[in-house]
DNA sequence: GTGAGCTTGTGAGCGTGTGAACAAGCGGCT
DNA sequence: AGCCGCTTGTTCACACGCTCACAAGCTCAC
């Protein structure tokens, strides 16, 4: 029994890991204010979500709350960052400079929240050699010595969709295993591989099905107005 | 019975709406391809998701398929998209013109998939007057006079998280029903607006959580290996 | 020391989403 | 015309997530 009570097994639900950085980013601004303790009712406010989600999602991290109190700030904002794997800085690798590869180099928030931007690879000649917030955007083909120097384990693909898929092999064949994919593609991946993906597009479409159907209904509404029958089911 | 069998009130549950988009790109791709019909398995390997539920999603939207067939596609890139509300464009204004609004107005994508970007608004004096990608930078205190002129439903947010609210409400005051968010801030809003966000910086740690948890659990092995007594708990 | 007032942590019920399995139905072949 | 193979559409069982509600437990006042 050499693992004994230890809590690597406690599983925390996909949904609940979702929230964590919502609730570590309310707590960074209500440590900034000074409050010493936080209750489940503010901290469900500050983040957007239901009292009751917030407390079970606590409970997953241990019982870091008190009773008739709520919870110490600084406490559960060091408990939460070591549960995140923020206790240490995550070098990142961003592959394609293109519009947005651009915007995310320069992006001070990465830096700030512990995400340090390590390299930028490309493979057009146009762009290699020059220097995105100072950092060299060097080839592709040199991505496993940029890895060998330190380690690197979150890539971010923000190339054309065409090229995606084979930068995601390079990337995890580099040791990178975490990658979070900007091309609107969808990317295969070993399972113990981490993949997130963050589509611009259907962002957009999904906004326009809800925006489609308020102006739809609307239309309805008009016609039933004029027609007798309304719409039965 | 004007409206006959008006499929207006059939609810498409929010999981399938998510998906939808997924599978109009991989329509669209087969249709580029020139394939006539389409399996719900093929099209579930392209979309990355399973089989049964591309039919029950598919189902939502009607008997678009065709038994010992499949479906054809032209036909439910037709409905799909009357669904999703691409019929016509969407115009969109972008707020906050500065790393990241600088590549979302750069970026063809917007254009090309229907949602073209009908203006750009900041409230930083510098950047007010320049052009990005052919459209001007106007003060944000002008949109209503730039919403009086076309229809525009859709806003972009990449402002700092300071300033977000106040740009979506004015945005919401301006005739805006559907937000997309990329400040790492929670927006509250009406019920009838729609809103959807986009943080990177959560999106990275949400890859630290898992990455996190896989070099623990390594580095819990080799410790448990040395120590015979663990921690309880 | 005792009671009042909060706030956490959790058990139970409910709704939604998922995946397997299968009957229904279409097209093509003989 | 009738049969066979294939694919859809749907049903069912289950897992997951959400919310409510409340007992447990802490602090503070008196």
């Amino acid at each position: 029994m050499a693992n004994g009570g230890k809590r690597q097994a406690r599983k925390i639900p996909e949904a609940t890991v979702t929230r964590l950085p919502l609730y570590l980013r309310s707590l960074l601004e209500v440590a900034n204010d000074g409050m010493p303790t936080i209750s489940s009712e503010r901290l469900a406010e500050m983040s957007g979500v239901n009292a009751a989600k917030v407390r079970k999602d606590l409970s997953y991290l241990g019982s870091y709350g008190t009773r008739g109190v709520g919870y110490d700030v600084e406490y559960l904002l060091f408990q939460m960052s070591r549960e995140l794997g923020l206790t240490h800085d995550w070098h990142v690798v961003i592959a394609g400079i293109g519009n947005l590869g651009h915007a995310l180099a320069n992006y001070a928030g990465f830096h700030e929240r512990g995400f340090p931007v390590a390299a930028l690879v490309d493979a057009d000649p146009r762009v290699i050699g020059t220097e995105v917030n100072g950092i060299p955007v060097r080839h592709i083909d040199e991505l496993p010595a940029i890895a060998a120097g330190r380690q690197i384990a979150i890539g971010i693909i923000a190339t054309p969709a065409s090229a995606a898929q084979e930068v995601a092999d390079r990337m995890i064949a580099a040791g990178v295993s975490s990658i979070l994919n900007f091309a609107p593609t969808i990317l295969s991946v070993p399972a113990e591989v981490s993949l997130r993906k963050v589509d611009l597009a259907v962002e957009l479409q999904i906004l326009s099905f809800y925006q489609q159907r308020r102006t739809a209904s609307d239309r309805v509404a008009q016609v039933a107005a004029e027609v007798a029958a309304p719409p039965a089911t």
